[in-house]
DNA sequence: ATGAAGGTTCCGGCGACGGGAAGGTCAAGG
DNA sequence: CCTTGACCTTCCCGTCGCCGGAACCTTCAT
């Protein structure tokens, strides 16, 4: 099937699918006689495998080591607990950030008037005074 | 004072100094005889204040318009708050999606014995199996 | 005199793509 | 038969917010 098709099927975009190509993360699919990349159904199956993982937050450099992990059936499970647990741990750095922020910012905007007059605690925190 | 000095007051590197400057975030700076910026009390002010605006996690678009919402006195403080409510909304919808990650995750790490057998729920639900 | 520690500009790279140009290909319709 | 439009191809540039490094200049201490 062409790209277009492997795309909708999988859910990647195809400029996606090429960029993917190009950094290695899938192998080069095969082509037709016109040039055009030909996908199989395991093609679309591994895209799938990625636009999975990284909705689940893996980074591609992630997606890569689990992508060699899952065709390594002899790995140990531990292996890819542990690519988990790397990314739950980055989540949650940047879950509590965000949240310091947003409580920070929530303060500051429950104390400005928010109207038509000048004095905002949001620019006098800000400007530190 | 040079870009070094100006940056250890401000807590804004050198390299990002300049790149504000760059993209007109932030006027530029006198210069000395030799061709050095010459940086004024004011502009270290300018630069916290854009340091603490970051930190909050307003984007550079967003420190430009505090910025010069912060210079123009007779602003409604509602465009402020506008402009912060944006902003915890980015942040609510961006905690939202992690934790959503976040919980799938820990769903699949938690089923995942994570030894030295191979079979792991992780990659079966990545697979789509 | 020399070397270190600043400063300057400019160029390139990161991650993870997306937009769009310039061109080839293919099936359907007038 | 020809055209139209929807695909496909490669290529390069832009995004966001910087950081690293090269090549060069200035200043200061030894």
């Amino acid at each position: 099937m062409n790209i277009g098709e492997a795309a909708a099927r999988s859910g990647v975009p195809a400029k996606t699918i090429r960029y993917y190509e190009d950094i290695g993360l899938i192998g080069r699919p095969a082509r037709a006689e016109n040039g055009y990349r030909d996908f199989s159904g395991t093609d679309v199956h591994t895209l799938r495998f990625i636009a999975r993982a990284r909705g689940l937050g893996f980074s591609v450099r992630e997606v890569g080591e689990l992508l060699s992990l899952y065709h390594d059936h002899s790995r140990a499970s531990a292996a890819v607990k542990a690519v988990a647990e790397q990314a739950i741990n980055r989540i949650d750095t940047k879950i509590g950030e965000l949240q310091s922020m947003r409580s920070t910012l929530s303060d500051l905007a429950e104390r400005c008037h928010g109207d038509q007059r000048p004095d905002c605690p949001i620019l006098d925190d800000l400007a530190g005074s």
